[in-house]
DNA sequence: GCCCATTTGTACGTATGTATG
DNA sequence: GCATACATACGTACAAATGGG
């Protein structure tokens, strides 16, 4: 859940989950994770929030965008 | 009620009514105090004292400061 | 008051893939 | 093959609000 009271940033907030969502396994490598626009419905925040978000877990290697299709859980995790 | 003509400084009258304001309950902990440009109307002052009131309450650890979102009142009130 | 960085939001253009004509 | 529509993503510009120097 997503506090915006907190110190964190919303876009490191969510980054945060996503991150957390893909360990457990819930979401899966190979697989798609929520669009963009569903991720800014879910959590009720902007575009921009989420894509930055998705941008920090991109620069991490954890996903990796195909253009027009959507953002996927990278296979191999990164080394470290 | 902030009153130019008395011994005390603007800036340190000011911190004390946002101290006194933080303690009475009225601004919560992880809430965001008014925003400076808010604290400089409200109490008619400039905003070099709104600035210099909150860096007492700062350096109190009564409140921190988070980058583009605002002051907040700290969760835990510093011990003694 | 100014300027700057950060955060968040909105809007728009562009690229890619799918589906439908 | 082409055009269109729609979905997805990215990037940028712009605006608003924040604190700090």
């Amino acid at each position: 859940v997503i506090d915006p009271h907190l110190d964190t940033p919303v876009y490191v907030q969510l980054a945060d989950i996503l991150r957390a969502r893909i360990r457990s396994g819930e979401l899966a490598p190979r697989r798609m994770i929520p669009s963009i626009r569903t991720l800014q419905q879910e959590y009720a925040v902007s575009d921009r929030t989420v894509k930055h978000a998705t941008q920090l877990l991109r620069d991490e290697g954890l996903v990796h965008t195909v253009q027009g299709r959507g953002v996927f859980v990278t296979a191999q995790p990164p080394p470290g």
